[in-house]
DNA sequence: ACTCGTTATGTTCAATGGAATATAACGAAG
DNA sequence: CTTCGTTATATTCCATTGAACATAACGAGT
């Protein structure tokens, strides 16, 4: 799910997650199908937890971040609020930015990670 | 639980997390408490759960983080290795850098939530 | 020997979270 | 007016997770 690899970073409000890489690519989503329905259905998520996401996302932020309207076939759906997008910007623009910030560091570290299993009892 | 406010930063292995916020502090009591049960304690997490935590961080690295002996008054414990308290002071020297590079960003992200609920119905 | 505090596990239970299912209400299109 | 795809929500079920509890083995000190 993390876009970078070896790395993932998340925003905190006080100190639930307000925004991560499964958020954002939900309203990503949202904004490019126009439903939430639809951005579930591409993500392999159940409608209800898409739904609570994006519940959450509004709570969270003092501007909404999707608009949506009940009824289908091109009468409802949801829109994602330029807000919106330049959340998802702002989120991927600071995943950029970390990334780049230890780059290095990650490179070193996973050099020394690994998977076999390993006794580690002393004397 | 996380160090820097509004942020949170994790290396994953491959896809599961090798290293966070709680193994980080949980290695660094165990380093000052010198056995694992005693940091457990002061993290307000039961021993098995930070058993598994010191398995898991073992398993993911080439290198042991944590060797353990057992046997109680002074005989057992748990010592940290050199690698573990440097991969300790990697971590967080990534959490440093991170932060620094998205402090702006992340201010900025911050003063656009808060908690109040509210109507995002169309129409 | 005995005790104490530890590592190391197993087992059982409760809480959490997500999936699945079921409705309801709705709005545009036909 | 019917149909279709959507938002919105309740309910039920299941899997995962962690807490709690129990126990064993152990090693150093007393």
């Amino acid at each position: 799910m993390a876009r970078y690899p070896g790395l993932m970073l998340r925003v905190l409000a006080s100190d639930h997650p307000a925004i991560g890489p499964g958020k954002a690519q939900l309203v990503a989503l949202i904004d490019s199908t126009g439903s939430i329905s639809a951005a579930a259905r591409e993500m392999g998520m159940s409608y209800r937890r898409a739904w609570q996401l994006v519940e959450a996302l509004n709570a969270s932020f003092i501007e909404p971040v999707v608009m949506t309207a009940v009824g289908g076939k091109r009468g409802g759906g949801a829109v994602v609020t330029e807000f919106g997008r330049t959340l998802v910007a702002q989120f991927r623009a600071m995943e950029d930015k970390a990334s780049a910030a230890i780059a290095a560091d990650l490179e070193h570290l996973q050099r020394q990670m690994r998977k076999p299993p390993r006794s580690t009892r002393r004397k």
